[in-house]
DNA sequence: CGAAAACGTTAACAAAAGATAAGGATTTAA
DNA sequence: TTAAATCCTTATCTTTTGTTAACGTTTTCG
């Protein structure tokens, strides 16, 4: 995947949010960089702080804590979407998980310091800061709903929509990971899809 | 509670987020305009559109869902935080929940229009949209903090989280308001707590 | 290719949670 | 003030989940 190839797709992901002209991509591209992920190699480590924000090119990644040793992922992203370690990004803090490839992932990345740059850059302030308004608000959305079911649904019925919604990832994730993000473990998933295959 | 009163407690709050010079705080507080709550009033009902963001400046509301004719309560806001309908508000769609004083409450409300007005007014656009993205990064962390909670842990851990972390609400909220938030019937809350007594 | 690792299912048992109902204490409101 | 509503606890029973381990299959990688 070329670099040119990873800014175009960049764009018009970035498009959801804000619109860039001519002059402000111009300067927005420069304050770019690229990097690829293998699988399983790690985007951070617990301990880190976390010095970019992403947009998925190609691939994927998974987030997990480690809790008593053992791995519980609880979140994922794939291509044409932003990812971050954002509470570490943000508050510049240690982070407290790690995000992992799961396949060979292409990335196009700003760092903390080209982003606080642009922020104070005159022409393209209003807009960066728009931008992370909307980034902010739209993961304010998703979390909403992911609260919301934890409240209100059992274990089966957040699987029951999780294969309506997003049926596709199950055929990308093993099922293990997807256990946990449902807060629940994989030998449970594996009986509540039996149950929910009978009826 | 007076309305100036209301009004330094705002900005006050504001200050976590940015701080406004004289000349912009004069045209912001001209936008602002202000509600009381009964105990048990409603702010917002399933169905309806979201028209403003709030502050509290005295009292507390919860966040409730109806499902199968249940009421569960997912969260609440006090004196001193934002509080609002936040997807309905943004994205201007009905609201699938309530939100209900617990208390007498005191608001400082911001209405969609005006908001808009200033995110349009040149004085204004530059900090009102800092102002709306550090909002929203702030609820991120807070929300990233949550769902890292129901997945990483029981419900036995949660309660003993939120007793260290917030006693005080105990106090100031029905427990099975309680259990409701962490995700568990009043009944089961009941004897985690006499089970971590016990130990 | 072949050994090792990863993965999903199943079983058996223990632990926890849900559902329902009853009882007593407290609060609310007419 | 008194009846009604709210609230928390407890008990009982059912359902679900967690834990551990075993097994067969598939995937990974040297």
């Amino acid at each position: 995947m070329d670099k040119q190839c990873k800014i175009n797709a960049f764009r018009i992901g970035l498009a959801q949010f804000v619109t860039f002209e001519e002059n402000e991509w111009e300067i927005l591209s420069q304050h770019l960089s690229f990097s690829t992920l293998k699988k399983k190699e790690h985007f951070i480590v617990e301990g880190k702080v976390c010095d970019y924000m992403c947009f998925i090119a190609r691939g994927g990644v998974r987030y997990y804590h480690i809790k008593d040793g053992q791995e519980i992922t609880g979140y994922f992203s794939f291509e044409n979407e932003l990812m971050s370690a954002y509470k570490s990004f943000l508050k510049r803090t240690p982070n407290t998980n790690y995000i992992q490839a799961i396949e060979e992932t292409e990335l196009v990345m700003i760092s903390h310091q080209n982003l606080q740059h642009m922020l104070n850059h005159p022409l393209l302030a209003l807009k960066m800061e728009r931008f992370g308004r909307l980034v902010a608000e739209h993961y304010i959305c998703c979390y909403e709903d992911r609260v919301t079911a934890f409240i209100t649904q059992s274990p089966e019925e957040r699987y029951t929509m999780l294969e309506k919604t997003a049926k596709d990832i199950f055929q990308r994730i093993p099922q293990h990971f997807i256990a946990n993000f449902l807060g629940i473990t994989p030998v449970s998933l594996s009986r509540i899809r039996k149950r929910t295959l009978l009826q």
